[in-house]
DNA sequence: TGCAAGCCTGCAAAGATATGCATATTAGGG
DNA sequence: CCCTAATATGCATATCTTTGCAGGCTTGCA
């Protein structure tokens, strides 16, 4: 098969793979280091079995790597780049229209990138 | 709604609108300028029917801007700067298993970003 | 050893996407 | 005007994803 072909498709898989609004804000979560499954639920208040098939699914693209510690299974980004990365598509899309008159661009990117100690915002 | 889960959402959907194939080979096809749907077509050896279809959603999400003459519609990125940032993703996959032994990242990254003058590789 | 916390997996229903085919639209040429 | 080329659109079918729920596995602790 020609390698533009495989290529496209690789770069569609890994891009379907990431294109979840939980697994967006599961990766952005993780940009800052490790952390285990309830805690990300938490963090996002998602359902914990939820979060856990996200997780296998990230895992089975090698997205994130797993440790386990006694019950406790901590993930952590197997590309740290890779959440810089997602912010930048930021430019790309056209999010004006659906925000609130007050809120900007470069807002939206610093309330994006903050850390999320609680599910608001 | 929380502004974090709009952004998210914002992002999957743009995220999912390239997540094809043929919509990333488009999108690198027009990579260096604008092309009509026929050019596309013929450079991507896909039915040009098909190929006006994903235009149409990549137009509905502002992706590609479109400009007529004549009989020909042509189609250029909203973003230039978008396929650049696609074929930095090639760093996320884990590409090797998939090709040929001969063939490094870089040489499948200087191929995706070769001009395509025909269909093959 | 028994129990519970923390996760994972299988499965089925619901929802979203992709794709081909038939049909419409628009513009240039004769 | 009519015909054809170049695209666009509507629709039905096939396929892939998402998601909740039920049940299973492993580890720590009493």
């Amino acid at each position: 098969m020609p390698s533009r072909m495989i290529v496209s498709r690789e770069l569609a898989d890994f891009l379907k793979m990431i294109a979840h609004p939980d697994r967006l804000r599961m990766i952005e979560e993780l940009r800052l280091g490790e952390k285990d499954v309830s805690s990300i639920a938490a963090a996002l208040s998602l359902p914990a079995t939820r979060v856990s098939q996200h997780l296998a699914q990230l895992r089975a693209h090698r997205l994130v790597d797993e440790r386990r510690a006694g019950r406790n299974h901590f993930y952590r980004l197997s590309h740290p780049h890779l959440a810089a990365w997602i912010v930048d598509a930021l430019q790309f899309i056209d999010i004006r229209n659906r925000l609130a008159e007050g809120d900007h661009i470069d807002s939206v990117r610093a309330l994006w990138t903050a850390q999320s100690r609680n599910a608001s915002h």
